[in-house]
DNA sequence: GCATTCCCGGTTTTT
DNA sequence: CCGGGAATGC
C-alpha cells in the first residue's frame, strides 16, 4: 500500500516517526532506533515541506507505526525491486515511462520493443512518483494472456499488494465486474449471465426458424452464424436494432416480413437486411428476457455506463490501452469514457499501425507520442525480412526499427510438393537445428505458427512420427467442451434462473424424459405467466401449477430438489468447488457420462478439471474490486468514507440490495469461467515443458521462440481466403515472423488437401515480392549453422553458445541416427525413382526427387517417414564418413517390399521395447523423462550439460539388437499395446484438439498418406502393433490447467479421432 | 425418447 | 475426407 496519495495522508501522519532522508525519490522512515529502517514510495509531492523541499517530519506513537510498519513490510520488499524499474530502460522507453501524467501519449511500439516493460514501467512510475493510487489506474488489453503477463510483470515490479488494486484486464473483464457493481443504475439484473457464443448461437438459431420458409421461398440462405456477426458487428458499431431495421419494423416493432405481403419484391440482400433487423431485434429482447449479456453487450452496455453515469468512473486517474490500433468504435467509446474528459491515457499501438480513432486526430489534440523502435528480439536478418513483408501496407506509417543484433542466418523460404512433405520437413529440422545448435536449442525452443488450426493435422502427424513432442496451444477451450458446459449451465441456472438457454440445457440432463415438446410446453407456460421456466418448474413440482400431461411432476422433480440444494449453499456463500461437486454427486453426472459416451473417461477428466478450476477459484477478480480487494482491507475501519471516494466504492444510491442480489462467490465464478479461454496452466508440470509449440498466429501475439516455422505461406492461406481485410491478414504474417528471435522458417505447398481433395496452391501475395527479387532478405535452402551463426544465436537468445565437443557429439550422433550418406542416396537412386513414379500425390515437381536426402535409415523404418521432398535442401548433408556407419540405402532402408518398421521417430530405443513399463506411457511427467533416455532428447534436454556418454551404435548394431529385442518382446508388446488391426484406420494420432500431446518414445502408426508414399501396398508396418498403445495412450488432452492424460483404457480404433471433439450439443 | 443413417459443410481470431 | 447435425426409424 503506498502512502503516497493525498486521501491517504490520514493514514501516514499516525504512523509515521520520522522521514529520514530522501534519495531516489523514496523517502525511508524510522520507526525508532534499533528498528531497521522502512522504505515507502515517493510521497515527495505530498510529504515535503514546500518551500526547502526536505521531508517532513512526522511523529507518531510506536504501536501505531508497529501496525503500520506489519503492514508496509511487504511494500518494502516490493519496493526494493521497484527501485530499479528505470534501470535497463533505453532513451525512447525511458521517455515514454516518464512521460507527464497529465498529458495524452501514445506509444508505438515495434516487435520485441518492450513495450510491456515500458508499461508495467510505466504503472510504476505513476504509483511511485506520481502518486498515483493504482486504484485509480486502469489498464486495458484485449486478451485474457495480454492481461496475465501484465500481471505477473507487474508483480514481479510492484508486488501483488499494488498490482491486486490496478483495475486490470480485458476490455470485457473490466466491463462485466463495474456492470455487476452498478447493475441496477441500467437497468440489469446483478446476477445477469454472460451469454457465450454458442448459446447466442443457439439463440439465433431459434429465432431464425420460423424464417426458415421466408427465406427458401425467396432462396435466400440465410445462416444464423451469419446472423451473429452480423449482429455483432452491428453493435460494435454502436447499432441497435432499430438501425437495422427496415421501414416496417421501425413504423411497427412488432411487425414482421413473415406476416407481410407474401409477394412482394424484395431483393435477396433486402430480404437479409430484413430478416437480419428482425432476429437482431429478437434475440436482443431474448437475451434481456434471459437476464444475459452476449460478449458484445458488455461493451454495449458498459459504454452505457460510463456514458449515463459519469460518477461511475470517478476513480479514474490514468488509463493504459494495450493494442490500441485494434480498437473498435465501441473499445474507443470505452476508452473515452472511462478516462473522462481529462484523456489522462496512454495508448499502445503496434509499430506503424494507428487505429483508425487515432487517424482523426481530432481526439488527439495534445496527444505526443513516443516510437519504440529498438528490437531485442530478433536477429536482423529476421527482422530485416519481416519488415520488407510488413512495409507493403501502403496504409501503415513506416517507421524504422532496428535491432542491436547481428544479421545472423537468413529466413528461409521452402517449398514442397505436399503439407505431409513440408510436416516432416519441420519434424527433420527441428531435430536437425537441435543438433547444430549445439544443444543450445531443445524443443521448446521451437514453435509452428498456422493461420488457422486445421493446419495442424499434417504438422502433428508429423512430429508425432519423428517422436517430437509437442503441445497444442489453443485449441478447443475448455469451457466449450460439452460436459463442462453441462455443469456450468446448472450452476448458472442456480445463479440466474432466468437465462433460458442454460435451463433448457440442462432440464434434460441427465435424461429426465424431458424432450423438445415438454420443454416448449414449459417454456410457453414460463411466458405466459411471466416468470422463468424454472419458477413454472417448480410450481408444478410443488403443486401450484397443473401438471403438463406427461408427468412433468415427478420427471423434474429431481431437478428441482438439486437446483434448490444447490441454491441454498450458493446463498449461503457456498464456494464454486464444493456448489460443483455437489452437482456432481447429486445428478450422477459420471454415470451419466458413462452411459452416454464411449469416451467418457476423458470427458470425466474434464469434470474433475471444472471441480479442480472452480476450488481453486478465489474470489479475487481480475479487477481488484474494492471490498474483496485484500489491499483495501488495511486501512479498513479507519477512514472508509475517504477512502471510498477513490477506491470506486461509492455505492449506488440504491444501497438496498435484496439478499439474491449479493454476489456469491458463485457469481465471480461464472464469470470468470464466461470470460476467460485462458488456456494457461501446464505451468504447474515442468516435464510438460520441453516441447515443441503449436500455435495459431493469433494466439502466438505477445510470445517469441528462438525458432519460429511458419508452414502454408499460401494464397488462400496468408491471406485467409475468407479474410477481409488484407492488410489485417499481412501484418498477421508480420507478427508471426516477429515472433521469431534466432531462426525463422516459411514454407508452402504446391498442392494442399483441403475440403478433402487435393489442390494446387501458391504462394502467398504477401511473400512474392520477398521471394523472387533476391534483395538476399531469404534463402531457400535449409541455413547451414556457423559457428558464426551459433554465436549470434547465443546471444539473441542470451545462451552460452555450446562447446566444440558438445556440437560434434551432437552432429555425429544426429548424422549417424538420421541421415544417409551421400553415396548411399546415390545408391539408392533408382529406387526412389521407381518408387516415386508411383507417388499417389500430385504436385511433385520433378525437382522433388533429385536431392531428396531421406534422413532415414534407422533399420525398419519406413522410408515414408521421412517421405520426401527435402527437395532441393541442400543441408547438412552427412559427408560419408567412416566413423558413422550409415547402412546405405539399398539395404538398411525398407525397399519396396521390405516389412516396414517403425517410423524414424521411434527408433526403438532398446529399453522402450525391453522395459514396456506402462506407467512410463500413462503420465505425462514419466513418460517425458522417459523421452529424455533417448539419448538425442536427452541432449535436448540438458542442452548445457556435459553429454553422457552414449554409445551409438551404428546401424547394424543398432538393428541386430532391435531385431532381437523384437523377437524377444512380441507378447509384451502386445499387452502393451493390442494391435491396430486396421491399417486403413490411418491417421495421425491426435487428431483432435488435445491440447497436449506426448509423443511417445515407440512408434506410432504413420499416416497412412505417407505409407503410401512409400509402397502404393500399403504394409503394415511391423512396428505397427506395438505402436498402437502410444499413439492414442499418450495423448493428453489440454484442459485449463492440466494435462489430462486420455487413452488408457483399450485401444480402440478411431477412437483418437473422436475423442477430443466434445464439443457442444 | 433414443439410435442409426445420411447429408452437408468445413477453415480465422478474440472476448 | 471427416465429423456433426438432422432426419428417419424403432
Amino acid at each position: 500500500m503506498w502512502l503516497s496519495h493525498p486521501s491517504q495522508q490520514h493514514l501516514v501522519h499516525p504512523h509515521i516517526l520520522h522521514f529520514i532522508s530522501l534519495r531516489q525519490r523514496l523517502i525511508y522512515i524510522r520507526r525508532s532506533p534499533g528498528v531497521r529502517d522502512v522504505c515507502l514510495s515517493a510521497a515527495t509531492a505530498t510529504k515535503t515541506n514546500p518551500t526547502t523541499r526536505r521531508p517532513l517530519l512526522v511523529e507518531s506513537t510506536t504501536s501505531a507505526l508497529f501496525t503500520f510498519t506489519k503492514s508496509v513490510e511487504k511494500t518494502r520488499i516490493d519496493m526494493k525491486v521497484s527501485v530499479d524499474y528505470l534501470k535497463g530502460l533505453n532513451a525512447a522507453q525511458l521517455e515514454a515511462v516518464q512521460h507527464p501524467p497529465h498529458i495524452p501519449l501514445q506509444i508505438l511500439a515495434g516487435p520485441g520493443s518492450g513495450k510491456t516493460k515500458v508499461l508495467t514501467s510505466r504503472i510504476a512510475h505513476l504509483v511511485t512518483v506520481h502518486s498515483i493510487p493504482p486504484t485509480s489506474i486502469c489498464a486495458v488489453t484485449f486478451t485474457n494472456k495480454a492481461a496475465n503477463e501484465m500481471r505477473e510483470r507487474l508483480e514481479k515490479l510492484v508486488g501483488n499488494h499494488v498490482t491486486s488494486q490496478i483495475k486490470l484486464g480485458t476490455f470485457h473483464a473490466l466491463c462485466a465486474m463495474f456492470l455487476r457493481k452498478h447493475a441496477t443504475l441500467i437497468g440489469i439484473g446483478r446476477n445477469f449471465t454472460v451469454c457465450d457464443a454458442d448459446e447466442s448461437k443457439r439463440v439465433v438459431a431459434k429465432l431464425l426458424k420460423p424464417y426458415s420458409d421466408y427465406l427458401e421461398e425467396r432462396n435466400v440462405t440465410l445462416k444464423e452464424t451469419a446472423i451473429m456477426s452480423r449482429i455483432s458487428k452491428a453493435k460494435t458499431k454502436g447499432l441497435t436494432p432499430v438501425d437495422l431495421a427496415d421501414a416496417h419494423l421501425k413504423a411497427d416493432p412488432k411487425s414482421s416480413v413473415l406476416t407481410r405481403n407474401k409477394v412482394d419484391t424484395l431483393e435477396p440482400s433486402q430480404v437479409i437486411a430484413s430478416v437480419v433487423g428482425e432476429v437482431y431485434q429478437r434475440y436482443e429482447k431474448e437475451l434481456k428476457r434471459s437476464n444475459s449479456l452476449d460478449f458484445d453487450d458488455l461493451l454495449v452496455y458498459g459504454v452505457r455506463l460510463f456514458r449515463d453515469h459519469p460518477h461511475v468512473n470517478k476513480w479514474c486517474r490514468h488509463l493504459l490501452v494495450d493494442e490500441f490500433q485494434d480498437t473498435n468504435v465501441v473499445q474507443y467509446q470505452l476508452m473515452t469514457y472511462i478516462a473522462g474528459a481529462s484523456r489522462l491515457w496512454v495508448a499502445f499501438s503496434r509499430n506503424g499501425e494507428l487505429s483508425t480513432h487515432a487517424k482523426s486526430s481530432t481526439d488527439f489534440p495534445s496527444t505526443q507520442q513516443v516510437y519504440l523502435e529498438q528490437n531485442y528480439r530478433s536477429t536482423a536478418a529476421i527482422l530485416s525480412a519481416s519488415v520488407a513483408i510488413i512495409s507493403q501496407d501502403k496504409s501503415r506509417i513506416p517507421k524504422t526499427l532496428h535491432t542491436s543484433h547481428s544479421n545472423g542466418p537468413l529466413p528461409v523460404l521452402h517449398s514442397f510438393p505436399s503439407e505431409q512433405d513440408e510436416a516432416s520437413a519441420i519434424a527433420t529440422e527441428v531435430k536437425r537445428m537441435i543438433a547444430h545448435s549445439g544443444g543450445m536449442l531443445s524443443y521448446k525452443d521451437f514453435a509452428i505458427l498456422l493461420r488457422m488450426n486445421s493446419l495442424s493435422r499434417a504438422i502433428e502427424g508429423a512430429l508425432q512420427a519423428e517422436g517430437i513432442p509437442h503441445t497444442v496451444l489453443g485449441g478447443h477451450r475448455f469451457f466449450e467442451r460439452m460436459e463442462v458446459k453441462d455443469l456450468v449451465a446448472y450452476l448458472q441456472v442456480v445463479d440466474n434462473p432466468q437465462f433460458v438457454p442454460a435451463f433448457v440445457r440442462v432440464i434434460n440432463v441427465p435424461s429426465r424424459a424431458i424432450g423438445d415438446k415438454t420443454v416448449a410446453e414449459i417454456l410457453a407456460r414460463a411466458e405466459k405467466l411471466q416468470v422463468t421456466p424454472l419458477e413454472v418448474v417448480e410450481r408444478i413440482h410443488d403443486g401450484k401449477l397443473p401438471d403438463i400431461k406427461p408427468p412433468v411432476k415427478r420427471k423434474a422433480s429431481s431437478f428441482v430438489e438439486v437446483i434448490r440444494v444447490l441454491r441454498k449453499m450458493a446463498v449461503e456463500g457456498a464456494k464454486p468447488g464444493a456448489l460443483a461437486t455437489k452437482l456432481i454427486e447429486l445428478i450422477e453426472y459420471q454415470e451419466h457420462l458413462k452411459k452416454h459416451h464411449d469416451d467418457w473417461e476423458s470427458r470425466w477428466d474434464n469434470v474433475e478439471e471444472l471441480v479442480n478450476f472452480a476450488s481453486e477459484f478465489r474470489y479475487v477478480p481480475t479487477v481488484a474490486s474494492g471490498a474483496n480487494s485484500p489491499a483495501v482491507a488495511w486501512g479498513k475501519g479507519q477512514d472508509t468514507a475517504e477512502e471510498d471516494d477513490w477506491m470506486d466504492d461509492v455505492d449506488d444510491e440504491d444501497t438496498i440490495v435484496p439478499p439474491s442480489e449479493i454476489d456469491t462467490p458463485l457469481r465471480a465464478f461464472l464469470q470468470a469461467s464466461m470470460l476467460s479461454t485462458d488456456t494457461e496452466g501446464g505451468k504447474d508440470d515442468p516435464a510438460q515443458h520441453d516441447r515443441v509449440i503449436i500455435a495459431t498466429c493469433h494466439a502466438a501475439k505477445g510470445l517469441e521462440w528462438p525458432v519460429v516455422f511458419i508452414p502454408a505461406v499460401e494464397k488462400g492461406v496468408f491471406p485467409s481466403s475468407r479474410a477481409e481485410d488484407i492488410e489485417e491478414e499481412r501484418r498477421l504474417l508480420y507478427v508471426a515472423c516477429t515472433r521469431a528471435q534466432g531462426l525463422l522458417y516459411m514454407s508452402y505447398c504446391t498442392s494442399r488437401m483441403a475440403a478433402g481433395t487435393v489442390k494446387r496452391s501458391i504462394l502467398s501475395e504477401f511473400m512474392t515480392a520477398l521471394s523472387e527479387d533476391d534483395e538476399g532478405l531469404l534463402q531457400h535452402c535449409m541455413p547451414e549453422l556457423t559457428d558464426d551463426d551459433r554465436q549470434i544465436l547465443a546471444t539473441v537468445l542470451r545462451r552460452a553458445p555450446p562447446s566444440d565437443a558438445m556440437l560434434q557429439q551432437l552432429l555425429n550422433e544426429y548424422r549417424m541416427r538420421s541421415k544417409p550418406s551421400e553415396w548411399s542416396f546415390a545408391a539408392a537412386e533408382s529406387e526412389i525413382d521407381s518408387f516415386y513414379s508411383v507417388k499417389p500425390f500430385p504436385g511433385t515437381g520433378n525437382t522433388f526427387r533429385e536431392r531428396s536426402q531421406e534422413p532415414v535409415p534407422i533399420p525398419n523404418q519406413p522410408f515414408a517417414t521421412f517421405t520426401s521432398a527435402k527437395n532441393s535442401m541442400p543441408l547438412d548433408y552427412p559427408k560419408p564418413s567412416s566413423t558413422s556407419k550409415v547402412t546405405p540405402l539399398g539395404t538398411s532402408r525398407p525397399g519396396a517390399n521390405a516389412p516396414r518398421g517403425p517410423p524414424a521417430a521411434a527408433k526403438p530405443h532398446k529399453k522402450d521395447l525391453a522395459q514396456p513399463n506402462l506407467s512410463s506411457y500413462m503420465k505425462p511427467r514419466s513418460s517425458n523423462l522417459e523421452l529424455s533416455k533417448h539419448p538425442t532428447r536427452r541432449l535436448a534436454k540438458e542442452s548445457s550439460m556435459p553429454m553422457p556418454d552414449v554409445s551409438v551404435g551404428n546401424d547394424g548394431v543398432y538393428s541386430s539388437t532391435l531385431a532381437k529385442s523384437r523377437a524377444k518382446q512380441p507378447i509384451a508388446n502386445q499387452n502393451l499395446a493390442p494391435s491396430n488391426p486396421t491399417p486403413s484406420s490411418n491417421a495421425p494420432m491426435n487428431l483432435g484438439r488435445s491440447k497436449t500431446n506426448v509423443t511417445p518414445p515407440v512408434q506410432t502408426p504413420l499416416p497412412s498418406s505417407s505409407v503410401q508414399k512409400v509402397n502404393n501396398k500399403v504394409n503394415i508396418p511391423a512396428g505397427r502393433e506395438e505402436s498402437k498403445p502410444s499413439g492414442p495412450s499418450m495423448a493428453t488432452t489440454a484442459v485449463a490447467g492440466t494435462k489430462r492424460r486420455l487413452g488408457m483404457r483399450g485401444p480402440v480404433v478411431g477412437y483418437t479421432n473422436k475423442k477430443f471433439k466434445p464439443p457442444t450439443r
